[in-house]
DNA sequence: TTCCAGGGGTAGA
DNA sequence: TCTACCCATGGA
């Protein structure tokens, strides 16, 4: 048994940032609200399939994983939940500025801000690619046909799988895509999947800080499947918040704050958050509606 | 049965 | 740049 505390910029709260948004319900994530536990099955670099259990502990986490692990293993480990969790996370310019707005208010002191993100950025992109134009009930039945199809079990937990690879993904051919319930996005998941396992397109490499974000924004639209509204909500899980990523929910909820309940488009959900700034794509997504 | 979802690609103006 | 049309699939 490895236990390892990480911690964590203040404020923190786990369930805060599990409960972020809908990610903590696509597997391989499990949230266990009732003990405060997030599991995650991962397929490290080296093979190996291990469970990472992380609770909250003193001023941050701390991850249990059951199997022994070589070092390299153990800083993979380190390094993807920080990735994660955004453990090292400063929002106190946003703070300062939610002091002075009520629906934003509430933000530092419950610790709210922080965005759950899968360890890698592939699979944010794939899971991203499987919320358009589909109910929620239907992203997360495509997520876990997938993953139970193609990802690497865990030994100990057959029935739970690690996000699949993109070689694994890769080497499926379009028709088996499309028999996992991937419907019309089979092909863009599929072109994906193979860009980046033959090297052609660095995912990875768009985590860097260095992009510009107009520029990041320009190189994520160039995937097939990603558009305004997927390249926005990727944008946010970089730690880009210039951007709303605009849906169903987004137009209703701001034609019934500020149009009078009159139909929306893009231009008006954007201009209602405009003067948030860099920070406009988390007022949003923490906006209090009431 | 029709409509639409946590939209996006493409063709044609 | 803007619009119309198409895309698989399951809820509502």
């Amino acid at each position: 048994m490895l236990e390892i505390s990480l911690p964590a910029h203040p404020p923190f709260s786990l369930a805060e940032v599990a409960e972020s948004h809908g990610w903590v319900q696509l597997p391989p994530f499990e949230w266990h609200a009732d003990i405060g536990l997030l599991s995650r099955v991962e397929r490290l670099s080296s093979g190996q399939v291990v469970e990472l259990r992380v609770c909250e502990h003193s001023d941050g986490v701390q991850v249990e994983v059951a199997d022994e692990l070589l070092q390299a293993e153990e800083q993979e480990v380190v390094d993807k939940v920080d990735w994660m969790l955004q453990l090292d996370q400063d929002l106190s310019p946003f703070y300062i500025l939610t002091r002075d707005e009520p629906r934003l208010a509430h933000l530092e002191q419950a610790a709210k801000g922080r965005i759950l993100r899968s360890s890698i950025l592939f699979e944010d992109v794939v899971k991203t690619i499987l919320t358009t134009n589909v109910q929620w009930s239907g992203t997360i039945r495509m997520v876990a046909s997938l993953v139970d199809g193609l990802g690497s079990r865990l030994p100990d937990e057959p029935s739970r799988s690690a996000f699949p690879r993109p070689e694994r993904i890769a080497e499926a051919d379009e028709a088996a895509l499309r028999e996992v319930g991937l419907g019309y996005r089979a092909p863009y998941v599929l072109e994906l999947a193979r860009s980046v396992a033959s090297g052609a397109r660095d995912l990875e490499g768009l985590k860097s800080t260095d992009i510009p974000t107009d520029e990041l924004r320009q190189r994520l639209l160039t995937i097939k499947g990603v558009g305004d509204y997927a390249a926005a909500s990727l944008l946010m899980l970089l730690g880009r918040y210039d951007f709303v990523p605009v849906d169903s929910w987004a137009r209703t909820m701001v034609s019934r704050e500020w149009y009078h309940g009159e139909p929306v488009g893009d231009a008006e959900v954007q201009a209602a958050f405009e003067d948030w700034g860099a920070w406009k794509g988390l007022a949003y997504w923490f906006w209090d509606w009431r």
